[in-house]
DNA sequence: AACAATCTTGACCACTTGGTCAAGAAATTT
DNA sequence: AAATTTCTTGACCAAGTGGTCAAGATTGTT
């Protein structure tokens, strides 16, 4: 007790906020979109007033932006997998179940980033310039470095990428239509473990690995 | 001349107008999502004033519900391939072919229906229990015979048909990621071959067939 | 030509929205 | 304990929204 109020000194009540917030308006952003969310509603799921959110985040947009800040670096992290496997076979079912991971359990992030792409990345532009193209091409490298030893057969690299972000995310992003097709129950236990197995033998076999 | 005057006599001005309105909804909503699109952008982007867009459908979302109602038709005949087909090499093909043709040639579509299904199908949810529900059920139906006939590998039904979707219509969905991805230019003719050829293999080979 | 039905449109309104502000409450620093 | 910084909050406002309406223009019918 004494230990947590002591920590939580210099300027530790507003990150705790920011945190507090920038969660409540994750899911917000994810139901609403961007212009049908509204800082009412993200203020009643943060519990706090209004006029408090202002206080932390002077415009909605410049809150957005920083849910996308953070959703953008729980994407790089999740590549790291990447980087450090031997081949193919490891790297990449290593990388689709922590994206299938990732939509499980965190969807709102993706949605988000879903929503802002579909609708031509109006605010978020300068990321896909800057961060994503860079990520994009050092991925690409290590799937051609695969491809010219012989490890597997030979595809467009960004094509393939395209490929496991599509096939995970659309367990984020298309989750209530899954839901609905599912009998309006969320996927089992088993039923994840057999979609993970199943998209994992598919792409691997399907790249001849 | 003549001859179009005179087609044009019993209410053809109105499915004129009527189909005129929902090709620039369609646009506006697949770029603003349906709360960030206002009645004003849709009258300019059809080029008539904003009553004259109630006159032919009187709230913004029985507009919607337009929009929604066409896209999904041309979903379902889509399909049609899909149960004239022999087997999965046929049939599946074909389906990917004719799903990329269309995100290519009509993304907005399958952008309205991907920021609806995101944000939990507020306005459609009677379309995915209905409609949906069923068209997926008798594909399902189809897969579950080839694979019967030992025509391609076992695999859940369902998650094959989401992997087909998410694949395909992801180029739709995320045309303005890929065209940033590839030196902000559409993708030409050669790659989208490549792209269509590289989707169908991996899938095709991906299940033994 | 007279009548009826359909279509067009600018002006208008009630309501919601993002954002402001000033007054004060809490917490830190000196 | 006084001073200063940080945080909280209800009341408020200008701008934009979906939708209405009534007067008129066009078209079709008898």
């Amino acid at each position: 007790m004494i230990l947590s109020t002591q920590r939580n000194q210099s300027g530790s009540k507003r990150k705790e906020n920011e945190a507090l917030i920038i969660t409540a308006a994750e899911k917000i952003f994810a139901d609403m979109g961007y212009a049908g969310a509204t800082m009412q509603q993200i203020a009643d799921a943060a519990g706090l007033p209004k006029a408090n959110l202002h206080y932390y985040f002077p415009t909605k947009e410049i809150l957005y932006r920083n849910v996308i800040d953070k959703i953008f670096n729980l994407w790089l992290e999740a590549a790291d997998i990447f980087d450090a496997a031997e081949g193919p076979k490891d790297g990449l079912s290593s990388y689709i179940d922590a994206k299938l991971e990732s939509s499980r359990h965190f969807p709102n992030g993706s949605k988000v980033w879903a929503n802002e792409v579909i609708q031509g990345a109006p605010i978020i532009q300068d990321y896909l310039e800057s961060k994503l193209t860079a990520w994009t091409h050092s991925k690409a490298e290590i799937i051609e470095m695969w491809i010219a030893k012989g490890l597997m057969d030979p595809i467009n690299p960004k094509t393939l990428l395209y490929f496991i972000w599509s096939a995970t995310q659309h367990y984020a992003d298309f989750q209530h239509q899954i839901r609905t097709l599912n009998n309006n129950s969320d996927l089992t236990e088993a039923q994840w473990s057999e979609v993970k197995e199943d998209i994992k033998k598919l792409v691997l076999k399907g790249l001849g690995v």
